[in-house]
DNA sequence: GCAACGTCGTGAAAATTTCCCGGCCCCGCG
DNA sequence: CGCGGGGCCGGGAAATTTTCACGACGTTGC
């Protein structure tokens, strides 16, 4: 498509928050909205029929989240754009994303002409970060807070999902094969590691860290 | 305004998504959009300068979120039209909401023809549940889970906050001028009413009926 | 007055957390 | 190979917390 309008694909669970992405966009020339999903699995599918030069695409979903949505389509064409456009202005979520393969990340707090320079940025090839994920990152780097994936192991990590899950230290051990005493320590061990006192801030930490997602607690 | 379009004020902190409001709502000929703000305190201070017929806002805003907005707007002007728009797919968010004094509740998962009828509802003095909120609803009455704010005594209720703000029990005794033993017994007697067995359950279930509101842990 | 309730606090048993330890396995390195 | 380092699994024991029963007090409502 040499110099025709760009083909943009829009992913977002919100009907009317797709509209607000629609407007905006196509009052810049070079892009033409010509597809849209509604979740990550629908994403997926979509993708593979039109192959948009451009994905434009939201993180909290349903279903399969955005996260997911990202690796899989680059799994199928590694060279798929994809910008992350969403409401959380939290680097842990912008961490996750870039390295699931999105090539820009946009917080939805940003006026309408960051994603419409964003989306032209990705399309150039280039990657775009909206200044305050940019903020928070170098905040992060500086005197942030420990990151649980970084610093604990693959079986800490494991039962930590497990603790959020509301699953009894019994209930663990049992589905883990290990003896309720390890998951005791292990949960010992987890706290001491991210350098945190009660269970209650355990569960904030995990939740600004994306471990715990929101579509976990929505529902009743 | 007899019978000339009426005249509605839209509530979002993302101006993507409010462009995405107005672009569905400019196809019905009775509204039109007079006013936009982006946050609660501004809400309140543009309601008041523009004396809207409809105000269609989001929950979750920095500052002053949407609930306390609508508390404020109906103070001043007891008969003003508030339609709730959010992603929250939650009775408890609706309850709040209604509570506050807004006369409809619409989730942003609800096609866009949901909300321009709800819009059309409210303004002629009927109140607009969207349907998934009506089966929340439905369920939380039926064996759903208690309610905090309705089983918990004010000091219970004021100590779970706390508690959820992440104070040890030793600085809340010490601001509360109460003794450390009794902030135990009452953080004992909560997880008591509440039905739950773990801090991490009490956590998640204070989530989910929003008495610990996003905002407070968005930031890092 | 008195019953019901919320608040504050004590006490003491039960359970959990905390911390240190040793053993096991696997891997990389000199 | 021998050796140290790491993650994993759990025992043990002290320290702390949780749990629950029980008073005492003031308020409210009948």
């Amino acid at each position: 498509m040499k110099d025709s309008a760009a083909a943009v694909m829009l992913v977002d669970d919100h009907a009317v928050v797709r509209e607000g992405y629609r407007s905006v966009l196509q009052k810049q020339p070079g892009l033409r909205v010509v597809a849209e999903a509604s979740d990550g699995a629908e994403a997926y599918r979509r993708f593979k029929e039109v192959k948009p030069d451009l994905v434009i695409m939201d993180l909290a979903m349903p279903g399969i989240g955005g996260i997911e949505a990202i690796r899989r389509i680059r799994q199928w064409d590694r060279n798929a754009r994809i910008l992350v456009f969403t409401m959380h202005q939290n680097a842990a979520f912008a961490v996750q994303a870039i390295r699931a393969g999105a090539r820009g990340y946009v917080t939805k707090t940003s006026p309408p002409e960051t994603l419409v320079q964003a989306a032209m940025d990705v399309l150039a090839g280039r990657i775009a970060i909206s200044p305050d994920i940019d903020h928070e990152l170098a905040l992060s780097r500086l005197g942030g807070e420990v990151v649980a994936a970084d610093v604990l192991s693959p079986r800490e990590f494991e039962v930590l999902r497990m603790l959020l899950a509301e699953r009894s230290s019994d209930e663990i051990a049992d589905t883990l094969h290990i003896s309720p005493k390890t998951v005791a320590n292990l949960h010992y061990l987890i706290k001491t590691k991210l350098g945190v006192d009660s269970d209650i801030e355990l569960v904030r930490l995990a939740m600004r860290q994306g471990i715990l997602s929101q579509g976990d607690w929505g529902e009743a």
